[in-house]
RNA sequence: UGGGCUAUCGUUCAAUUGGCAGGACGAUGGAUUCUGACUCCGUUAAUCUAGGUUCGAGUCCUAGUAGCCCAGCCA
């Protein structure tokens, strides 16, 4: 069992628990400090944001604070413009990191200092193996290591290679600090650890000062302890660094920081590991990092995502030790939510099929002025245009339907919602018996959506007026991957195999003119499809929509079981 | 007999430390509805296995089983 078990609160995740714990124990709540620490070398994904809100969370919960950290240490993966994203996204979000951005880069003078330090006190070596030896002397899983030819050179001849090693008198990858510890110990990333390398590459901000570069393993429990973290929340695969994490703060005398592990998040029908992200991204298999079909933050909020549901989402998730997989049903809750509550409501025709209303005169237009939301009067309303020739859903007509079916038919009455009630009398179709066009008669006492005797209708579509309809372009996203698990696939086959080719699908969509008023990032809803955003891809006369999320549909499902 | 970690409804997170296994999502049935949406009500369904301790075990003990992480000069 573990330790974190212990004096748990109820109902908290055991991160939480173990903090009212400390507090009652006498840990000063104000102290708590978190850090959110993310190597810039790609854009943040939901995962992250799960990471984000937890340390975020934290600190402002306790009243504590928590701090943005790049873990900038390894230079050939990193950039300005990767940092600048970051913030971005962590600002998008929502949260605040307070005047200050922390760099492990800005401590590297002072790991410098302390990798002197420990190779004074003995504790850390220079190793003139080669990568290779160093490798195959480290042991296996189940069998120990061997000591370095080099482990027993001394202080100064230490401090002497190491000074030289900074001063770039060595080519790349011909020496290394390694801490002594043991070579034999059961957990490998003791067996005398890397503490730093050579890389002659400049630093996105320090650029040529330095050519040797620190660790993580070195580098983030010491900037941890100089920002005085008291709560250094990581995933679980770095629950072996702990004890190397310990070790070196122990050995350096410095703020005892604490490491806790949480299992990151999974998500079904997606991958949320950078390596395969960049790889998504530099081979064109989406269109870049904002991709709206990607799990990353820009992508989720060029989709449509608002920051509040993917708080929520990371609220709902949890955390814990126990590796999961979230249905991808959650997310899409969370969105629908919150949009439900945010979004006007208007029509939009995606796949149309045209109604000619016979009775109606010819020429006349009837402008209605409709609720945009009526569970919330307080965002008004506008006017829309009600003519003798419309369009209507293709799905919302069936020649012969079936007995559930409760929308248009031959002979079948149903409410054009908030104008009138029509019936189908013809079904006009092609050599093909493809149905084209559809007349219809309109009962003008039911104008508004209701009528006089009080007869009720099964069905109320949405529908816009064919001279006034405005057209734009509907981009409609599906998951990504078909398999739930894309890093789990048979042997042979990567998650590149699993990706969805039908993952976009483009159309044309013919809406009701109010809704070429909407500027990009607007959400609104197309009625009884689903929540649309305003792409930026949009132009002067050219609106372009994403699909952020469909509408819960129970026909659909009614459908799928016949 | 390498070390570390994990295991509860289909999914995910809880269970006041040994005292009626609960919530959310999903699924499903119904009510309501000018969105087959929203909302409301109901139903469904779980303690990895085998022993043991105990009046009582998800929780403690013993032995198993399964899964995850570690052999980068990545983080």
């Amino acid at each position: 069992m573990s330790s974190e078990a212990e004096n748990k609160t109820p109902g908290k995740d055991f991160i939480r628990a173990k903090i009212d714990a400390q507090i009652k124990e006498g840990l000063d709540a104000s102290t708590i400090q978190t850090r959110f620490p993310p190597e810039p070398n790609g854009y943040l994904h939901i995962g992250h944001a799960k990471s984000i809100c937890l340390n975020f969370g934290i600190a402002a919960e306790y009243g504590g604070k928590c701090n943005l950290r790049f873990d900038d240490t390894n230079p050939v993966k990193e950039s300005t413009e990767y940092v600048n994203g970051i913030m971005e996204d962590v600002r998008w979000l929502g949260f605040d990191w307070g005047p200050k951005v922390f760099y492990t880069s800005d401590n590297f003078d002072f790991l410098y200092e302390a990798a002197e330090k420990l190779i004074l006190a003995g504790k850390a070596y220079v190793d003139s193996q080669s990568a290779d030896d160093i490798h195959k002397t480290r042991g296996t899983l189940t069998e120990p290591g061997k000591n370095s030819p080099y482990r027993d050179r001394t202080p100064e001849e230490n401090l002497a290679l190491f000074r030289r090693m900074r001063a770039g008198e060595f080519a790349d990858g011909t020496q290394v600090l390694r801490a002594k510890i043991d070579m034999a110990s059961p957990n490998v990333v003791m067996r005398d650890p890397v503490l730093y390398r050579i890389r002659h590459t400049h630093h996105h901000r320090t650029g040529d000062k330095w050519v040797i570069y620190p660790m993580y393993d070195f580098s983030h429990c010491v900037s941890d302890s100089l920002e005085h973290v008291t709560h250094s929340l990581c995933s679980l695969e770095f629950e072996n660094n702990r004890e190397l994490y310990d070790w070196t703060l122990e050995n350096l005398g410095m703020f005892p920081s604490k490491q806790t592990e949480f299992a990151r998040l999974n998500l079904d029908g997606t991958v949320l590991s950078k390596r395969k992200l960049i790889q998504l991204v530099t081979e064109k298999y989406v269109s870049g990092w904002d991709d709206p079909r990607l799990p990353t933050i820009r992508g989720l909020r060029r989709r449509g995502y608002t920051p509040e549901a993917i708080r929520e989402f990371a609220a709902r998730i949890g955390v814990a030790r126990a590796d999961s997989r979230v249905d991808y049903a959650l997310l899409e809750f969370c969105i629908r939510e919150h949009l439900n509550r945010i979004c006007p409501r208007l029509m939009a025709v995606l796949d149309p099929i045209k109604i000619t209303v016979e009775n109606y005169p010819e020429g006349q237009v009837e402008w209605f002025d409709m609720p945009l939301n009526p569970e919330d009067p307080a965002m008004g309303s506008r006017k829309v245009p009600f003519s003798r020739e419309l369009y209507i859903e293709r799905d919302d007509f069936m020649l012969e339907p079936p007995s559930k079916f409760f929308r248009l038919a031959p002979g079948r009455e149903v409410r054009l919602r908030y104008a009138y009630y029509i019936t189908c009398k013809d079904a006009r179709r092609d050599e093909a018996g493809n149905v084209t066009e559809l007349i219809c008669t309109y009962d003008p006492d039911s104008k508004g959506g209701g009528t006089p005797d009080g007869r009720k209708v099964k069905g109320t579509l949405h529908w816009v007026s064919a001279q006034h309809a405005v057209k734009a372009e509907v981009r409609l996203y599906d998951r990504l991957f078909t398999q739930d698990d894309p890093d789990d696939m048979p042997a042979g086959k990567t998650f590149l195999d699993a990706i969805n080719a039908d993952s976009l699908k483009v159309t044309e969509a013919y809406m009701e003119p109010a809704l070429a008023g909407y500027k990009p990032d607007s959400r609104v809803q197309f009625e009884r499809i689903g929540y649309f955003c305003v792409d930026k891809d949009t132009a002067p006369g050219r609106q372009v929509f994403n699909r952020v999320v469909g509408l819960k549909d129970s026909w659909a499902k009614e459908v799928k079981k016949a």
